[in-house]
RNA sequence: CUCCCCGUAGUUCAAUGGAUAGAACAACUCCCUUCUAAGGAGUAGAUGUAGGUUCGAUUCCUACCGGGGAGACCA
């Protein structure tokens, strides 16, 4: 629908005009408002409403009473159309027809992306930080998808490095204890009660004799155990990825090492006090400097991120995206400057950074710290909420949004969520499909004609338009919001109308109305990986 | 010290430089003989401070205040 609306204003005022077309922020207004003339407004010299009224007036002229039964002039300029209702029949039609390919595209028109997201390092269980970057990067994959993308999703397995050495000897730590040796904590080693759990492990599967210099097969069973139970818990969430990519096998298939000669050869690097040093050759990037080969010759985490993003960036995919927490954004610009290296398009290459996410219990902030060992994990929150609780709220802010996650409060209130609202709304609307006994049936739709009913047609048509946003902005949060403009739209439409009446045919139209309801709101709870459930 | 993000109702969050700053939860008032009241209709309530840019600023710029994060031969 905005698309045809853009199309008409373009005629008016030429093809190369910047302005957009939205749903004005109260239905009152119009079912569509465009801010074209406040944007052209400066240029042809005339005020704001001028320019709006003449623009209106060529619009009319050409559209002839055809798409709109409405074009008018308001506040400082926009001009706000209604729609003839027999496009939103249409639309109507179009959703009945669609399903669950309602709100798809072929926008993407076959283009290949990949994402990497989450990539938790496996030095611990994954927490609610680290676990804000699935919903977000798998609902932006659906959305990719649904709008003829093909999507790869990726995860870093960090297996290698001083981290893991000091996960090494936590583990040994508890391993010792265990079987009743004297032993005393690491500096610098992971705190947390998952230590002892791991060790646990170990004893169990490796037996209890082993000496410490068979360290190495306590690493590796630990690092794989933990690996598997954060795989798990994203699963319970509904996320697996095609393509896990470990720094261990960087290294040790010689990717890492060939990218350092390569890196070297292309004049990147420079070699300062005995290391190697990767030197951005762009002005801005001059603090960025970083070690990518120690004095000792150990390749740093950055050598075989490099290695790996050559191979994102040489694999013909034509967009890249990282998703990683704030505290990654230094190392963004690094990855940045990667790309005109081996020769991609810096555009096409998407780093998201997204804030971290503060629990609380009550009053009291709980720190995430994994070397403390003081904060919360995921499955802990995953068992106290519930999955559906635990990606409506993650998805419901913007990136750039600190998140407060209380315990105590999301405990209390689960049954107030607005992931329930939504769901209620889905059971209801079920409910009245289920007690009609009818067949679903080719109806007349302009029997729809009353407020409630026409409001819910125009939000439900909002649906691909959502869709399309949400692919150029990467806003997942737009999704979850607009869940919850329908759930409502729904609730109020169903508490003033009723569907099952004595007209047949009305009572017809209104099923297919519901039925409607039904597939786009369970097309949008599968875009975000919300259960849909059948009763409540 | 430098850099990044944030500061909006009591609370958690929305708002490409645009219309009367929107929701949800909490509070208050009403509404269940009819498809699930986990709902609906209504009331009250907010842009950290001080400047600047302009027709117009929650949004952009500057300073300050407050919170979070980053800056290692860590990852």
């Amino acid at each position: 629908m905005i698309k045809r609306i853009e199309e008409i204003i373009k005629k008016a005022v030429g093809e190369d005009a910047v302005f957009t077309v939205e749903v004005p922020p109260d239905q009152k207004m119009g079912d569509y408002m465009t801010n074209v003339a406040l944007r052209v407004a400066s240029t042809l010299k005339k005020s704001p409403e001028e320019a709006a009224r003449e623009i209106a007036e060529k619009i009319i002229k050409a559209d002839k009473g055809k798409m709109f039964s409405d074009v008018s002039v308001a506040g400082p300029g926009f001009i706000n159309f209604f729609v003839n209702p027999k496009f939103f029949y249409e639309e109507l039609s179009e959703m009945l027809r669609m399903g669950d390919e309602y709100g798809g595209s072929d926008e993407g028109n076959g283009k290949k992306v990949r994402i990497e997201y989450v990539s938790a390092n496996p030095t611990g269980p994954i927490h609610i930080g680290n676990l804000r970057g699935g919903p977000i990067g798998e609902t932006l994959a659906r959305v990719f998808e649904k709008s003829g993308f093909k999507v790869l999703r990726e995860y870093v397995h960090n297996d290698a490095g001083t981290q893991v050495e000091k996960l090494g000897e936590t583990l040994w730590y508890w391993y010792e204890k265990l079987r009743g040796n004297e032993a005393s904590f690491p500096d610098g080693g992971y705190r947390g009660d998952y230590g002892k759990e791991v060790a646990e492990a170990v004893a169990e599967a490796l037996g209890p004799n082993l000496e410490k210099s068979q360290i190495s097969e306590i690493i590796a069973f630990g690092l794989n155990h933990i690996f598997e139970e954060n795989k798990e818990t994203l699963k319970r969430i509904g996320i697996t990825f095609d393509k896990i990519v470990s720094e261990s096998n960087l290294i040790s298939s010689g990717a890492t090492e060939e990218v350092v000669s390569e890196m070297k050869s292309l004049n990147v690097t420079k070699e300062r006090d005995g290391a190697l040093w990767f030197v951005p050759n762009d002005e801005f990037l001059s603090d960025r400097e970083s070690v990518i080969v120690r004095s000792s010759g150990q390749p740093t985490y950055f050598a075989s991120d490099i290695a790996y993003h050559k191979e994102k960036f040489t694999s013909g995919y034509d967009l890249v995206f990282d998703i990683f927490g704030s505290n990654h954004h230094g190392h963004a610009p690094k990855l940045q400057a990667l790309t005109k290296l081996f020769g991609f398009n810096p555009q096409n290459f998407i780093v998201l950074l997204y804030q971290y996410v503060r629990i609380k219990r009550g009053d009291e902030a709980v720190t995430m710290s994994k070397r403390a060992g003081t904060y919360v994990t995921a499955k802990e929150v995953l068992d106290e909420v519930g999955p559906d609780n635990v990606i409506f709220f993650l998805l419901m802010h913007s990136l750039t949004t600190h998140i407060d996650f209380d315990l105590d409060l999301a405990k209390k209130k689960s049954l107030e969520n607005p992931v329930y609202y939504v769901q209620y709304a889905y059971v209801r609307a079920k409910r009245i499909l289920e007690e009609s006994g009818m067949e679903p049936m080719v109806s007349d739709l302009s029997l729809l004609n009353t407020q409630p009913e026409l409001a819910l047609i125009k939000k439900l048509s909002n649906f691909p338009e959502v869709v399309s946003m949400v692919c150029k902005t990467y806003e997942v949060h737009r999704i979850t919001h607009y869940a919850t403009e329908l759930a409502r739209e729904f609730h109020s439409f169903y508490e003033k109308t009723r569907v099952l009446v004595d007209d047949k045919d009305l009572s017809m139209a209104r099923l297919n109305l519901v039925r409607s309801v039904v597939i786009v709101l369970a097309n949008t709870l599968n875009l975000i990986g919300v259960s849909k459930p059948e009763s409540m």
